[in-house]
DNA sequence: GCCAACGTTGGC
DNA sequence: GCCAACGTTGGC
């Protein structure tokens, strides 16, 4: 099953939140780059959830409860005709027991060409299995 | 508060 | 279509 990880500020939607909703929709996906990421998810997928600002971590996992869908709120196609704006719903937040942070991510030698590392403004990325594994050695 | 990286905008 | 100016993200 695909994993992606997904950047938030704490102080907008933070795990916390996302934990007390049950079901969220995920939107203000601003990025070309991130959008294209984010219509690859698909329900089921393990979402990573990094918390940026003063936090800078990756604090914990959720799950994608369904395949991407045009943002209601933001209606409008791209030069392709495709709706500008996806969003997605997220379910089964969970923290870890540990957060894994940034800085030891970047410490970390496997995570050299990760987006999060690379790509300081990549808000949505895909986490190959093998960081996958490492993020849940480091986190929980 | 600063700055690097990147995207967007608008004049030409 | 080019490119300078500006805006945004997000670490430091």
């Amino acid at each position: 099953m695909p994993a992606w990880l997904f950047k938030t500020e704490p102080s907008e939607c933070s795990l916390a939140d996302l934990q007390r909703a049950g079901r969220t929709t995920w939107d203000g996906v601003n990025n070309p780059t991130a959008l294209l990421h984010l219509r690859e998810v698909r329900r089921g997928d393990t979402v990573f959830i990094y918390h940026t600002g003063d936090e800078r971590a990756v604090v914990g996992v959720a799950r994608a409860a369904g395949d991407p869908f045009e943002d209601p709120a933001r209606p409008g196609l791209n030069p392709r005709g495709e709706p500008k704006f996806a969003v997605i719903d997220l379910e089964e937040a969970r923290p870890f027991a540990r957060p894994a942070p940034l800085a030891a991510i970047k410490a970390d030698p496997r995570f050299k060409d990760f987006p999060l590392v690379t790509m300081g403004r990549l808000s949505v990325m895909p986490v190959p299995a093998a960081l996958e594994r490492a993020l849940r050695d480091m986190g929980g």
